[in-house]
DNA sequence: AGTCCACAGGAAGGGCAGGCGA
DNA sequence: TCGCCTGCCCTTCCTGTGGACT
């Protein structure tokens, strides 16, 4: 016998912004269209380092060890998704002509995936078939592992490792120093890196030895200017809008406002989807340059809510001692007068009091954030010191006020 | 020229949790 | 069960530093 599903609505406002949702026509065709992740049929702007890519990756083909190969660019400039497209394009021709090639993109960033050796190892062994424990292994283990498994075979593997820069920072250059020896080790497989960074000094950071044995191609990346935006964005918006919904007006007002963000066109993507969405929330079937400009604060907001949330108890109580002091028109905060107002805190609200020494971390990571600017200043006979200042706007510290004051008031 | 301040920031290591293999 | 490994968060100890002051 069929089980009889009761269906009741909690809420009667609920059940019509469902209703009215439904009825309602979108003015999006295809959002994926506009998120950082499609690969786009055409990529614009980026022919001559599409060829470079490819050329240096080509004697894969010939089961040759392409060199290795470093992408310099700020965010937005298109490397990662060249990269994937030539990838794309490498792993069909390898197809087709029965040649084995195995390419595993990596991004370093993302945490609990490869944000240390261990884990880009890991991941690695995953990316080829060997599941190994999350952790618990020696990492020399997990190096033999991945050696041994790819040398089974006649083939040529490409690791790309999205920013790479994030991986070195934490975990220093060893592991590069790993890879580049790696071939001396192998009798029937070839390995080559490919790295992507938007560090554009990354290299000089890197041990000279490392650097020698790796650096063998680079590639540069320029930021895109305001046409190219505009080129790209009306090709996206083709495929994500319906007729009529975009005009040109807008696009141009798009990509004017990210090329001022360093020629950016993951920004360009984002104003226009989230100024899509604003518009169809309120019911339009057109995009204004008004939603734009919502679009435009929504995004600068959303982002510092997120990472305010997400931040750990003890860094949201020395961003609420700054927060404090600023609101008492302290005319420079100092670490020290940081340290004091959060010793207090703790005291008030029961939270541990961590030494000098971490909050000056905790206070470097929330300068990282951009939540705050925190400047080393030298005050002669007083000190070597930062100067420590809010880096949001009175609107958005209202937000985070309301989501931090609760926890320590 | 030397001193001194208030930290910055590097290095080493402790302690805990989670996990593996013998 | 035990020894060993890694990740993570943190402390302790230490050296380095820019520039006002003496």
């Amino acid at each position: 016998m069929q089980q009889k599903t009761l269906i009741s609505f909690s809420n009667g406002d609920t059940k019509e912004i469902f209703k009215k949702y439904l009825s309602e026509k979108s003015i999006f065709k295809n959002k994926k269209v506009l998120t950082h992740s499609y690969i786009p049929k055409k990529i614009f702007h980026r022919d001559k380092e599409i060829t470079q890519i490819s050329s240096i990756l080509a004697p894969a083909l010939k089961y040759y060890q392409p060199s290795n190969l470093f992408i310099y660019g700020s965010v937005g400039t298109g490397k990662t998704i060249c990269v994937k497209q030539v990838l794309n394009d490498l792993n069909l021709i390898a197809m087709e002509n029965k040649i084995d090639i195995k390419t595993i993109y990596i991004n370093c960033k993302l945490k609990k995936v490869a944000d240390t050796e261990y884990r880009l190892l890991a991941q690695l062994l995953n990316e080829i078939g060997v599941s190994v424990p999350d952790t618990g292994l020696p990492t020399d283990v997990l190096y033999r592992k991945f050696f041994d498994e790819i040398d089974k075979k006649r083939q040529v593997v490409i690791i790309v490792l999205d920013e790479i820069d994030a991986l070195v920072k934490k975990v220093g250059d060893e592991f590069l120093y790993n890879f580049t020896r790696i071939n001396s080790e192998l009798e029937r497989a070839n390995v080559s890196l490919v790295g992507i960074t938007n560090n554009l000094v990354f290299s000089n950071e890197l041990d000279a030895r490392v650097k020698s044995s790796l650096g063998e191609e680079e590639i540069i990346f320029h930021p895109y200017n305001a046409v190219q935006l505009r080129d790209i964005l009306e090709d996206r918006a083709k495929e994500a809008f319906y007729l009529g919904v975009v005009s040109k007006g807008i696009i141009n007002k798009c990509a004017a406002l990210a090329a001022q963000e360093h020629g950016d066109a993951r920004r360009a993507l984002d104003l226009l989807r989230v100024a899509g969405e604003i518009a169809e929330r309120s019911g339009k079937d057109k995009i204004t340059e008004e939603d734009v400009d919502l679009a435009d604060q929504k995004i600068d907001l959303d982002h510092i809510i997120e990472s305010v949330r997400s931040l750990p108890r003890q860094s949201q109580a020395v961003l609420y001692s700054v927060m404090k002091l600023t609101e008492e028109g302290f005319e420079k905060i100092l670490t020290g007068d940081v340290f004091d107002r959060y010793k207090d805190l703790c005291k008030r609200s029961g939270l541990r009091v961590l030494t000098q020494r971490r909050i000056s971390d905790l206070i470097g990571e929330l300068d990282m954030l951009g939540i705050i600017n925190a400047k080393v200043i030298s005050k002669g006979r007083y000190g070597r010191t930062r100067e420590i200042s809010l880096n949001i706007t009175q609107d958005i510290l209202d937000y985070v006020k309301k989501i931090i004051s609760p926890i320590f008031d």
